[in-house]
DNA sequence: GTCTATAAACCGATAGAC
DNA sequence: GTCTATCGGTTTATAGAC
């Protein structure tokens, strides 16, 4: 509610906000919202219990804040991935490896988005479309828009998302099936499978096995 | 820990210790572990919280019984979904189709497993794959190995798992997108639409706006 | 801004009557 | 098998000193 504690978010010095802040961030996407305590944020931080109330007004507005601090620090990145140069297609490839590249490494954030999803929450659901899905989902529909008529643009996008995303959120569950390789986790490797799958499908005809603009890295050859 | 408990899981009539089953994979498939308290489903359920403790150990008893009741629940309908007939191709297809509208209608069961999946507890993902996915898996991977041998068959099926659950998982979301339309959560539309992306890629080459063995219903000509 | 101290509510779990 | 009553601990949140 308070529109102060908003604008603080690029407050720059490692002041108490911010490393509470981050620490929250941390614990939410760990255990989710009602897994975590506000004395063990308050713990985890180094700080008192009660100073926390003097920065947020109760534990819903940490929670808040939490998620529009997570969203304004990823954003500049997601506007990175989405805006390389080249033709559509080829834009098209490099943002899924970038995408495979930059969700393995980070931990945090989509696990939070992925409790928001959960939980249903509608009002929050529409802050996160609002502050930062909205404008690069747009940027992406636009963008496989321009490589393909023949789909539903926004369709193709929640498939492509979902075709990257899955193999990271099933990471430890995978683990445990007598087919699994870890090979099968690597970011490259997942980013040529998604590639190949999403432009030629299974059946392969048009190039099996050859990705549109291979890039820097090395293709593994099946 | 109880072994007789495990065994009463198919007991018939409707008994108090199978309605608290039945309301607490509600409940904990709705907020998690730790959003419900024992209190909540008790009240739920109509009965006292003490009672509780006569049918179950603690908590943790409780949740563990509501995985494998709600895993043996699903283990019989998810059989079904993997064993048609026709060719391996047509199966395949059949089954995008089925494992679509199977996930449109249910709705507790693949929220507890997303929440198993983001709070990775090895010990319950590894139960969740000997109990049911370790088979189910099994045969995916056999099935989809039929159809092509140009991709690695367990992350063939990961990708189309994700494929089609990600539409799903963002249903709540997908609403607040300018780009958002009502046909997009059709379980037919959105089974089509994987079918076509899944075997031909946005491509689309080889009989693109045509998905194969087209089934009972009607096919949208894009 | 950070602390000590504490209020008020809720939590999981138990004892024991029926 | 279900209930009443309650214990001990934890939770969110506040009041007020420094």
């Amino acid at each position: 509610m308070t529109d102060q504690s908003t604008a603080q978010i690029d407050t720059p010095g490692g002041n108490t906000r911010t490393a509470v802040l981050e620490k929250a961030l941390e614990l939410f996407a760990e255990t989710g919202f009602n897994g975590v305590s506000m004395r063990r944020i308050a713990q985890e931080v180094g700080i008192n219990p009660a100073t926390l109330y003097h920065h947020f007004t109760h534990k819903e507005d940490l929670y808040e804040q939490v998620l529009r601090f997570a969203y304004a620090e990823q954003a500049a990145q997601f506007s990175a991935l989405v805006s390389t140069e080249g033709t559509p297609r080829s834009q098209l490839g490099e943002f899924i490896r970038e995408f495979t590249r930059y969700i393995a490494k980070d931990q945090h954030f989509f696990r939070l988005v992925k409790r928001e999803q959960l939980e249903g929450n509608s009002e929050r659901l529409k802050m996160l479309v609002d502050l930062l899905f909205g404008q690069q989902y747009g940027a992406m529909v636009r963008s496989v828009g321009r490589v393909t008529q023949a789909f539903d643009a926004h369709m193709l996008v929640t498939s492509l998302l979902g075709l990257v995303l899955h193999h990271y959120e099933t990471r430890h569950m995978r683990q445990f099936f007598s087919e699994y390789a870890p090979s099968q986790d690597d970011p490259d490797v997942v980013a040529d499978h998604c590639c190949r799958l999403f432009f030629f499908g299974i059946q392969g005809e048009a190039g099996a096995g050859q990705v549109p603009e291979p890039s820097t890295h090395a293709m593994p050859t099946p």
